[in-house]
DNA sequence: AATAATTTTTAGACTTGCCTAAAAATAATA
DNA sequence: TATTATTTTTAGGCAAGTCTAAAAATTATT
């Protein structure tokens, strides 16, 4: 049973939604991604379930089955390392290639993304910051995470950063974002995804999604 | 208006069938290279006239249009600039890539197809020989080429090899395979891609795809 | 030139993946 | 808790791309 790109994009998105929350992910949220109308969601979100990709309830929303994850991981390893030889390789900049790599996460041939893997010298994470899925579907452990990457409400210590510019630290300084520090996001705005950010208890500050993004955290 | 990978498909494969003929295209000729069934194609066929890309009459066959030939020597380009990268860069063998480069083919992105292109120091041809188009969709002149890829009915000169073997040039000399030599396809036989061949005029002999493949002929 | 064989087209139908509009279920609020 | 608002599902429909079976056109053969 063959697998099409509508539904390895469903997939993908599933798990996208799940990384960030542990509760069932609603209709609304997938059609919004997807950018498809929520009764083609019902839709589809019935027949993957028949095909036992994930586990649906009517008006419940929905989870990945194991099944259904492995897939979803599948396709994300394609992704990520695609985005990394577009930027290692092709000389693009990291926010150029996520359009391109949602075409080339479809490409299907085990052994090419091996070879692929091997070619970028097995890297951990993408140009973003995201870990690596192995071909097992294993995520690689990597003791911390972008902060842009957390999810809302969940706390994390900052452990170091992903650029060491002067004008980045000294901007880390003059927000208190130093080394150690219980961050937590409260918000994140759509518009240009920039954070609200809660230091040490205090109330929350605006940080740029650039920021975030290159300020590392444990959980 | 955008273009489908149905579409381009059956542009990549009249486009082909026209290399070695100047005569119309048949329904069932794209038939069987589309695999597809003949009513399929009549269809595909009168859609693809409205849109301009095919010279479509009932009945008469079909060619493709400037802007037909456009897109698929677009196609083209990008299939074989692939084949090269699976070949130089991720080692494959030059017999296993066909399959990926099919789907690779459809990947929408200029811009990285000249990346790709610059990447693997502009080949001028794609590792069976054949000549890639540049962006404008015009052919390199190689002054060449293989054997195989010569027209049935089309006679040419010996002017090289594309292998150097000692064991392959003992063979091209047992065989009166020898630089100037006038040859001819009069058969490709479709079992085992073998080849009928007629040597400065005389009876045809019988010599297989692989040498084809590695004998270079001027027209 | 008439008939037979082959090729091509038409007609009608099916699947996938999407849509809109209306109905049903769930969640929020007075 | 009753009503309203929101979310989700159902029902019916549409376009793309394919199929089979039958009809029409072309080509080959006697």
């Amino acid at each position: 049973m063959s697998i099409s790109f509508a539904e390895e994009n469903y997939l993908k998105i599933i798990y996208r939604l799940s990384e960030s929350t542990t509760e069932d992910i609603s209709t609304n949220a997938i059609a919004e991604l997807t950018q498809n109308k929520a009764a083609s969601v019902t839709d589809m979100l019935r027949k993957m379930s028949e095909k036992g990709w994930v586990n649906y309830q009517k008006y419940q929303g929905v989870r990945l089955s194991a099944i259904g994850e492995k897939i979803a991981l599948d396709i994300v390893r394609k992704h990520r390392l695609w985005e990394v030889f577009l930027v290692n390789k092709m000389g693009f900049n990291w926010d150029e290639v996520h359009e391109i790599a949602e075409q080339l996460e479809h490409i299907e041939s085990e052994v090419l993304i091996d070879k692929l893997d091997a070619f970028l010298d097995y890297p951990r994470t993408d140009p973003h910051g995201d870990p690596i899925p192995n071909k097992k579907g294993e995520l690689p452990q990597l003791g911390y995470v972008p902060l842009a990457n957390m999810p809302i409400g969940k706390a994390g210590n900052l452990v170091g950063v992903a650029q060491d510019s002067a004008v980045f630290l000294q901007l880390l300084t003059k927000l208190n974002l130093n080394l150690g520090a219980k961050l937590e996001i409260t918000e994140i705005n759509a518009f240009d995804l920039s954070v609200s950010l809660r230091i040490d208890g205090n109330a929350p500050v605006l940080i740029s999604h650039e920021v975030a993004k290159n300020v590392l955290v444990k959980r």
